[in-house]
DNA sequence: GCTGGCACTCGAAACGGCGGAGTGCCAGGC
DNA sequence: GCCTGGCACTCCGCCGTTTCGAGTGCCAGC
């Protein structure tokens, strides 16, 4: 267990180091912050920190930097989340209030948090699996196709084309819709399936294979994992910090073009709790410099999609959980009320 | 007008400095290409074209580089367009067949191309205005609150909410929504406002202000333009020639963030001839120092949307015309068929 | 009009010296 | 036992100098 003061070097280490972006001394520390102790002093403390590996020097004889450890353990014990301001709330509303549509929804909050964070703003769209049917229409596009529009309480749209192999007469389909409707409306995804388990048996023989059809596609829908979309933005604010890292940023924004990676980064917590990678804790190769705030959001209680910033392990922490939560928690009333 | 040999001398410029990407010399030039003339020959005409503004020098005493003036000459005058390789058109459909909607093909797109050209790709949904109806949705999703879904003929699906101010019979809401798909299905956008004008006058006065709302947020939603939504990939390509410029991919970065920027980067011309912008010729100035490779595409003969290549003025015209040629055909196959 | 030769230019890389920030350690004081 | 001032040492970054070489422009000759 460090003493308070060790601590206490250690955080004014951490932000020193993110407001300047150079290895940070003995000498500058003392004078930077009143830690009340001499320079000699904090040497002996930083020994130790660079002992217990929160701290490491680029090359002897030049100052110390934060190690991901230090960084994890200056979030842990001593960053609170700094609230925004009024006038940043303000600015918040006022840019999500003029929203049309959910594609709206997460365009103009990817651009909030990019400008609010100076960092790459990552938000993924309401997921389908967690969200629940607002309306199923069915289109005869010709005798024996069909487009099934699927509407998500989240306001989503997925669409998917049905080939048939006999033609479905518009009584059938009128009445598959409004049986389709009467009982999947409200639900949740999950809790569709049984619900529709026996709707060919109360059809025609003939009908049957395209009611089917059509509930196959309706369930494979639902549980398709692979349309997790995801919108990103801010990606010029990587080259913010190329001057440190001209290298670093290539894996990074390959790393950010890969969906799957994207939804990775969001993590795996579901709930509405803050989750904060840092640098190595990262899976992903080319994103070991950068850490990545996330959080989850959603129109009620429980959090039907996340959202997060990904920036240099050396970022502003407090400011950026912030900035992620209250972002957050206005997508989610925007959410709400449409 | 140059003579044909000076001409020869500019396109080997061309040719190794774009694989080279370092500025070219005389003797270089008569090693690697077969001109059949003394590189002090070479040097001469090199001072000519130069005099004419189609060659440059970083630094006294350095090798040539070929302006935008030169690029424009070379592309005008002697790049052809180069075909892809059977290979190459292969991968080309088996990557595009596996989509399932139109998110997947742009996708889809965006990747290959991307990819294909090593370049940053950008590629336009199908405008809404140069496409037709499909079908018009409408969903009482309350009593007073009614959902338009408007599918078109290129798969794309717009939504709005609409709030009555007074309760919508569903008989009214099936009336009309039959009686608007018998009048708009099949039509092009443009089309359509006259066709449904008169459509009011045929409902009963209390529900003529809800049918007035649902052709105003219909027609509102043909004409928006600013619903033009455009899909971007291969940013990391980007960084492919930051040795170079460090300094540029930043306002280069900035610049593919707008949606409006890029929008006007893929031009104007509404036909199939494919464009190419070359560094000042683009507008903005964070892309002063690229090219802009753009064509039409569509699923018939007319172009819906756009699709294109940006990259550094010092790319491989040829190539990145042939695959960005290649590609718009193969996606306008698709969108044929589906 | 092409060619070889020659002097010249100028950037890139290599070299070396210097200054300064920062460290580790030690002896002394509270 | 912990803090402090002092001191010797290390090593990066900066800067002026030198060297090297690719490339040029020009000129005289064929």
């Amino acid at each position: 267990m460090l003493s308070e003061r060790r601590l206490e070097v250690l955080r004014a280490i951490v932000q020193d180091y993110v407001g300047t972006e150079e290895p940070v001394g003995s000498k500058a520390l003392t004078e930077r912050h009143r830690l009340g102790v001499s320079p000699a002093t904090v040497r002996n403390d930083m020994a130790v920190l660079e002992d217990e590996g929160y701290i490491a020097q680029p090359h002897t004889s030049a100052g110390r930097i934060p190690t991901d450890k230090g960084y994890r353990l200056f979030v842990d014990k001593m960053a609170g989340v700094k609230p925004l301001s009024s006038a940043e709330r303000r600015a918040i509303q006022n840019f999500l209030d003029g929203a049309v549509d959910l594609d709206d929804v997460v365009a103009r909050t990817v651009r909030l948090l990019a400008q609010l964070t100076r960092q790459v703003a990552v938000v993924q769209y309401p997921s389908l699996t967690r969200s629940a049917v607002r309306h199923v229409e069915l289109l005869a596009l010709a005798p024996a196709r069909i487009m099934l529009v699927l509407i998500t309480d989240t306001g989503r749209v997925e669409q998917r084309l049905i080939d048939c192999q006999a033609p479905v007469g518009d009584t059938v389909l009128a009445d598959l819709r409004a049986r389709l409707n009467s009982r999947v409306v409200g639900r949740r995804f999950a809790d569709v399936p049984p619900l529709v388990q026996d709707l060919p048996e109360s059809f025609d023989p003939d009908d049957r294979p395209a009611v089917a059809g059509v509930l196959a596609t309706l369930l494979e829908t639902l549980v398709e994992q692979t349309e997790e979309r995801i919108m990103l933005g801010g990606a010029a604010n990587l080259t913010r910090f190329n001057h440190d890292f001209p290298l670093t940023i290539r894996p990074v924004l390959e790393a950010l073009e890969e969906q799957m990676v994207l939804l990775k980064l969001l993590g795996e917590a579901t709930d509405s709790a803050m989750t904060v990678r840092i640098g190595h804790e990262n899976f992903h190769e080319g994103l070991n410099s950068t850490s990545v705030v996330a959080v989850g959001y959603g129109s009620g209680d429980e959090a039907v999609a996340k959202l997060g910033v990904v920036g240099p392990t050396r970022m502003d922490y407090p400011g950026t959980m912030g900035a992620v939560r209250a972002v957050a928690r206005y997508v989610g009333q925007i959410l709400a009320e449409s």
